[in-house]
RNA sequence: GGAGAGGUGGCCGAGUCGGCCGAAGGCAGCCGCCUGCUAAGCGGUUACAGGGGCAAAACCUCUGUCCCGGGUUCGAAUCCCGGCCUCUCCGCCA
């Protein structure tokens, strides 16, 4: 959610900020509701003054043993007169706080303009694809034909987007998951914890997801719809939701947290898309970056998060690149963000493996994520980011694709054969 | 799931038959005084949000907040209803 001061007092410079993702249209609104809005508050609060005097005088005078009836009839009046306008307050706030909650958030001024994909920057690569001999096949082939991946199975019990692993891809699955985890923890900072799966409609509120991406949510079924839980489409959810209507001091931050969760999401609308394999699944693993830290820090600790992120596919020895996002194609929370990209030789392009972004302060706003200053003891709004440290799925399909041989058995890395029991190389069981 | 108890400021804790309670007292913090000794004493001070005044900060003022949401009342921390959470006992359970 944007500050409704910023809106009001330079509404011009939001919408020319929203220009490239939308949103700009409802500037104006924003500003109706909220002039009205003030309106209602002024006229109501000082009809309250009035009664709050009143009912002074009416004790005191009761005290002495008058009898106030007039007054007390003449309040009744002023205390219908207050309800009406604040019935009329609260419809106005909702709607207010509804057309807010459809408003993206502002990119950084380092952000590069444009709309689509096409306009996003690479910033750096790393790696140098390896020369295979070979044709490289894709993850889903390679781990059929080692009986490691089981598409078939996990459709017949659940339904398509979703994965068994059987054995040693199980297997590997955890040790992604220890390796990555042991390196944020170990090496870059990070405290581990531990959160729920299931959030309340609030706290999706707060993060951004809803109302904005109801459908791409898992809800459950509740007799009373209104305590519903939603199942987290990422760790970011719980995890930035720590916080949430604290004031934290300022020497402990930033805070710097990894959190390892499944993530579930619908993926309504991406019909035919990646339907082969496991790069689109309805469930899949991740271990998840979030760092809560003061305006003046956030954009340094971005820069670090996705230097963290990058450290995972180093030591996996898997090259990639860094993509930052333009206007247009950052998620709706976003200020600034960063993709990076994993080469699949199976499928010879890059592809998203962790996306890194500042939200500054439009998630703290909401959650009321706050710190107060260590000189001058002023209480402000955090900034978080989050980022992805990384998708552990789609690390295993790079860990596949990446070090196949010939012959159909894959090499892994060397960072987690200590993971594995030594083991060297994947190959179909006999 | 059943029965009971409870949720007050950074923490502890008092709030009578509803008014003078944004809330006694203690602790902690901050400022100052005093003191010359690893401490004590004295005085003052310390919540958050929103609106208005001000170019703005300081400041002034109003409103709201004693778990949350409704209600009763001229007036509620105090009464009523609903919810959430915590604790104890019982039941069930990975």
């Amino acid at each position: 959610m944007l500050d409704l001061r910023l809106i009001r007092e330079d509404p011009e410079a939001v919408a020319r900020g929203l220009a490239d993702r939308g949103g700009a249209e409802l500037v104006k609104s924003v500003l109706d509701l909220d002039a009205s809005r003030r309106r209602l508050v002024k006229e109501s609060e000082e009809l309250k003054a009035l009664k709050n005097r009143a009912s002074e005088t009416i004790g005191q005078a009761k005290r002495r043993g008058e009898d106030p009836a007039a007054e007390m009839a003449r309040m009744r009046e002023v205390g219908e007169r207050i309800k009406a306008l604040e019935a009329e307050l609260q419809r106005v706030d909702a709607e207010l706080e509804r057309v807010l909650l459809q408003i993206p958030n502002l990119p950084d001024p380092s952000v590069p303009p444009g709309t689509t994909e096409a306009q996003n920057v690479e910033v750096r690569r790393w790696g140098t694809p390896r020369a295979f001999g070979f044709i490289p096949r894709p993850h889903e082939e390679l781990g059929e034909a080692l009986g490691l991946l089981d598409f078939a199975r996990a459709a017949k019990m659940a339904k398509s987007r979703f994965t068994v692993l059987w054995g040693a891809a199980a297997r590997l699955e955890r040790a992604l998951t220890q390796f990555m985890l042991d390196l944020h923890t170990r090496e870059h900072g990070y405290t581990e914890v531990w959160v729920p799966h299931l959030v309340n409609a609030a706290t999706m509120q707060n993060n951004g997801l809803l109302p904005k991406f109801e459908e791409q949510i898992f809800k459950t079924l509740e007799a009373d719809e209104g305590r519903a839980l939603y199942m987290i489409p990422t760790a970011e959810v719980p995890v930035t939701a720590l916080h949430t209507a604290e004031i934290l001091s300022e020497p402990t931050l930033p805070r710097r947290y990894v959190a390892f969760t499944p993530c579930y999401r619908r993926e309504a609308g991406t019909y035919g898309k990646d339907m082969k394999g496991m790069i689109r699944q309805h469930q899949f693993d991740k271990v998840e970056l979030v760092k809560i830290t003061t305006p003046a820090q956030s954009n340094d600790e971005l820069e670090s998060m996705v230097r963290n992120a990058e450290e995972v596919l180093r030591r996996l020895e898997i090259p990639y690149r860094v993509v930052l996002h333009c206007a247009g194609d950052m998620g709706f929370q976003a200020a600034k963000s960063y993709d990076v990209e994993v080469w699949l030789p199976g499928q010879g392009k890059f592809r998203e493996i962790s996306s890194c972004s500042n939200c500054e302060a439009f998630q703290a706003r909401r959650a009321e994520i706050r710190y107060r200053a260590a000189s001058g003891g002023k209480v402000d709004y955090c900034h978080t980011l989050n980022g992805s440290g990384l998708a552990v799925g789609r690390a295993l399909i790079a860990v596949l694709e990446n070090g196949q041989e010939t012959d159909g058995s894959v090499t892994i890395p060397s960072v987690l054969r200590p993971y594995m029991d030594g083991l060297v190389r994947l190959t179909r069981p006999t």
